[in-house]
DNA sequence: TAATATAATCGTATATTTACGATTAACGAT
DNA sequence: ATCGTTAATCGTAAATATACGATTATATTA
């Protein structure tokens, strides 16, 4: 089965799924913070980086690109990956919206 | 010099996917927004609230539960759930804190 | 032009997730 | 004790995610 029920919830629903699917993988995390905290940009360099071969590296960064959280900009035979700040501020917003309002149970 | 790729996650990357990952469906999603929001609590309510099966819900209920973000509190044949506020601060800073330092590039 | 380097994509195998009907377990009420 | 209600679990099918080697495309360099 698995159908695909999702289109009965609503969009911010969805939007926020999504962003988390994006996120909900160690080495997309990693990813990420290699772009925040070094200057790092080549696919390549990033490749060294992670215990993944150059395929699966270069799925995780497609994931991540379609998501929006990082925009890739080829450079000849080469690209260079780097954050979306607009796309990781949105994100960050909708995770701390959802989380706002703790429950006193 | 390249890096030992024979290196794991770290458990911080690891955690935070696994958070990811309890998030990333539109049903666990909402699942948190109707304990957030109102005063819902017995499996039964959220079940008639979502476009799925009893049993598809309890999964859903299970994994948000096995990952700290709600707990279940059996009462005879009902169980009500509530969301865990400890867990859901810590959520809510581990992605603050991923997305804090915004590049610019 | 040929050789090299980089990274995307293809093909594919395996694992995990998602969904649901059926069943089971636990309790309260009759 | 039996019945009805609630929710967890089981079994299973289908979809999706993950990983990697091989291949391809493109630009740079010799």
């Amino acid at each position: 089965m698995a159908q695909n029920k999702s289109n009965l919830f609503n969009n911010e629903e969805i939007q926020l799924a999504a962003i988390a699917k994006a996120l909900a993988h160690p080495a997309r995390i990693k990813i990420l913070k290699i772009l925040l905290d070094t200057n790092v940009c080549m696919c390549g360099q990033i490749v060294d980086l992670l215990p993944l071969a150059q395929a699966t590296v270069s799925q995780h960064l497609k994931e991540l690109k379609q998501i929006g959280l990082i925009q890739g900009e080829i450079e000849g035979p080469k690209t260079c990956y780097c954050l979306n700040p607009k796309a990781i501020e949105i994100a960050k917003n909708q995770f701390s919206q959802l989380f706002s309002t703790i429950c006193n149970c």
